[in-house]
Parts: structure tokens; sequence; C-alpha cells
DNA sequence: TCTGTAGATTGGTCGTACCAATACATGGTT
DNA sequence: AACCATGTATTGGTACGACCAATCTACAGA
């Protein structure tokens, strides 16, 4: 980082926001590069020809859009790193949780990639793929004889098994929105899997519905998948007329 | 707001994390509805017992975050706003902005949701917004006839369009996943665009999709989407190979 | 009644001083 | 010569105090 005229001097109002804005830019532009790091506060400082307060408060903005990683110390600072998942997995699920998202609609949206992503997987997924998938749903039926499952558990390997789907259709893209929808709706999830007879159907449909991917088998497949979002639909049906019982009582 | 022991002070080191968590948590919980106010910076500094820059940058990561809205002089303050879909779509814009997505994944994700999209356009859009919807594809041929168009402008149409799609299925988790494709990839839309022979041929082929899909053809739509992504591939790879060129002179 | 001005409130900035963590060099010990 | 300990410089984290700028409110005057 021996940069002498990288930055401007910003004048008076937002300073902040514009500082924030050129260090962005500097780093979207890849005039710093992720694992370097930008300059100290006290000689950002200068170059902007500003207060040390601005400059953090333009930092702390950055690092919450997960653009740097702030270490203490020497030959500390705020290092430049690759934008993580778990930063729009963050991101969107507060959006989700403050628009209380209508669970049937996330559920349109998720059938509609599932079924692309079942698609691409049988497809594009290598044999090793498909075997592991089958083992992992294989491992979803120890849950089938708990009386009280740990559901974090479950849900845990639910989410891993869509993740591992969306991974074999060798494009990321699928795999990022998939693990970002997961990570911001897993409480929804889990409330669900509290339903034993949900629980049992869901397990079950997600065996089948491997070995179908496993066996090539599309039509198949996509008929499982189909069947996994009626019975969620079912499910989401029953807890809300309970919900509304409730509520009357 | 009047809160007496809301918030709890906190001891030292990642001061500024603590406080930003405990503000969250207050919004969250909803303890703070949308529309009302944090108490002042002062009055937080006396809360939580620490120094005024500690709030400000926790202040300034809720607002980074789309939780916080700030407004300046009397009766200012922090005031909680329901976060918008540009959040989520700025988030998920860097990420992918960072990762460099191959042309063809992104391509080929977008071909998948723009076939749902379009099935649920049909099948919910109304007739004002599917008139809407030829009207603004109309106005894409006025870019035909120029030499030069303005590309920007013409990317602004092409994204507005999109949008437009995505929305008239009555599920916002399209809306925003299209703007968010569309944020984080204006660039390379653009780019496509210099393309004579590619925008010549694209603008023509929205117009007859906008025409199915206000006339109901779901599969003459659908064919219209698929040869969108035909002529987008074509000139990806006209691209490459002209790069490639240029690289070996 | 209307208007304009003064004051109060609140975010935005600056500057300094000090603390805490970390890396590195220096020097002494084995 | 190799190794360990201690000191020192660098850098983020916090605090306090002051002032500016924007905004709202209320009061006084026309």
């Amino acid at each position: 980082m021996t940069d002498s005229i990288l930055f401007s001097p910003v004048p008076v109002g937002r300073a902040g926001e514009e500082v924030a804005l050129q260090l962005e830019a500097a780093i979207l532009s890849e005039k710093i590069m992720p694992g370097e790091s930008l300059p100290s506060e006290r000689e950002l400082q200068v170059q902007f020809g500003t207060g040390r307060g601005v400059i953090r408060e333009a930092i702390r903005a950055l690092k919450q859009k997960g653009l740097i990683e702030i270490r203490k110390g020497a030959k500390g600072g705020a290092y430049v790193k690759k934008i993580e998942v778990a930063n729009v997995s963050e991101s969107l699920g507060l959006f989700l949780k403050q628009n209380r998202i209508d669970t049937n609609e996330l559920a349109e949206f998720r059938e509609s990639i599932d079924r692309t992503i079942t698609m691409l997987a049988i497809t594009r997924g290598t044999v090793e793929q498909k075997l592991e998938l089958v083992e992992a749903s294989a491992r979803l039926k120890t849950f089938l004889a708990e009386e009280e499952p740990d559901l974090n558990r479950l849900g845990e390997l639910d989410r891993e098994l869509n993740i591992m789907l969306a991974r074999m259709t060798a494009n990321p893209i699928f795999e990022w929105i998939m693990c970002a929808m997961q990570l911001g709706f897993s409480s929804h999830d889990y409330a669900l899997y509290e339903d034993a007879e949900f629980r049992r159907n869901t397990i079950v449909n997600w065996c089948t519905t491997a070995g179908h991917i496993a066996a090539g088998d599309l039509l198949q497949a996509l008929s499982s998948i189909g069947a996994h979002y009626i019975l969620l639909r079912q499910c989401v049906a029953k807890r809300q007329t309970a919900a509304v019982k409730d509520q009357a009582v």
C-alpha cells in the first residue's frame, strides 16, 4: 500500500459517507486486493484531511458490509477480505424477519429453485455426489424412531442435504442462493419439524427423492420434490388453523 | 421511548459490538417499533455508560444494515425503519461482484428464474400490468433506429422490464432476487449491449416476449425466453473469442 | 392571526489523550 | 549458535470535550 494520491480530501457535511464510498470503490475496483490492508486509521485521517472518528465510522460500515476484517496491534488494520455468503444471508435473514414473508411465498420460490436444481443435479452430479446424497438422506432415518428428536440437529442435516444438492448443479450461484435461504430462514423450518407427522413424511420423502436422483430418474425426482412441498403446505396450513384456534381461546 | 433499564452498560474491549447487538436486539424484538426512534446519542452514551464514539459506530452499523434511518436536528435521531429490498440486493450484488461469476453460470441461473417468473406472471399478472409491460417493451424500439444509443439508458429500461415482470408474480421474493441480480450485474449487461446485432435481436425479442405474456400464451413466451438466452450466449461467445484474439495480438 | 427570530435539541466533526493488543527487534541466557 | 524474554513501536479501541450545522419549537412582535 504505497498510495500517495489514492484518496481525495473531503469537504464537509456527510464526510463519513464520502469516505466510505471512496474506500469501497477502491476495494471493489481492486486497487486494494483481498489480503492487503488499507492504510492505518491515522494515515487515512491525514489522506482524507478529516478527523479520525469519520474514518472509524466509514471503516465500521465497510466491516458491516463484510468487505474488510479488522485486526488490532502492529501490522493490524483493515484487511480486505472476500465477502462470505454469511453476509448476504444475514442481510436476507433480517429482511425476511422484518417483512414477515409469507411461508407460502417462500415455499413457492424454493420449489421453483428446487426443481431446477434437481434437474441440473441429475445431469451434472457425479456418481460420488449422488452416493453421498443417498447416504446423507439415509442418516435422516435415525430420527424416525426417536420420540423427541433433536430438532436443531435435524434441521442441520436437512440444510446440509439441500446445500449438497445445490452443489451438484456445478453452478455456484445455486449453492449460494440455497445457503442464503437456509441461513436466513432456518427458524421457520425448525418450527415445522415439531409436527411429528410432517417430520416422518418429509424424512421418508427425502430418501425417495435422493434415490430417484441417484438413479437419474428425473420425472420421479420432480414428483418427489412436488410431494415435499405439498407436505410443507399442508403442515403450514395445519399450524395456521391451530394458531387461529389458539387465538380464539 | 421511556426506557430506564432497556440497555445495560458494557465493560470494555469490543464495546461497540455489544452496543450494536443490544440495539439490534431491541429493534428486532420490536421493543422499538418502526417509526419510533432510539434515544439520542448523548442519552445512549449515558445508558450504556460509554463514550459517544462507541454509540456512533454502533448506530452506523445498524444504519448500514438498513435497520434505521438517521435524521438531524431537534426531534432527529435514529428512527427504526422497515428494511428495503435495496439492502439485501446490495449485499448480494457486492458478493456476486467480488466472486466474478462466470457469465454462463449467471445466464443459467437467470434463465431458470425467468422461466418461473414468466409462468407466474402470465397466471397472476393483472391486465394493467401486462399492458404496461407491452408498452415498456415498445419503448425499447426507439433504440433500434439510433446509431450510437445511450447504453446506460437502454440498460436501465431493460432492468425495469425485468423487475416489472418479476413484480407480476405477486411474490416479492422473485422481485428482490431480480433486483439483486440486476444490481450485481448491470455492468455486464451494458457491455453486451455494445454489440449492435445483439442489441437489435434482444429488443425485438423483448417485444415478442411481452406480447406472448400479455396474450397469455405460455409456451410461446417460454420459447421467447429461451431465444433470449440463446442470443445472450452467442453474444458472450463472440466477445470471448474476440477477447482471445485481442490478447494474441 | 401570522410571521420571524431566538433558543433548545440532536446529529456531524475535530482533536487529544490514553489504554490494549500485537509484531518485531533487541539483548541476554543457556 | 539457538532460544527465550523483555521492551518498543504500531495500530485499533475508548473517552472526553468542544464546536458546527441542521432542525424543530415556542415565544414575541407586527
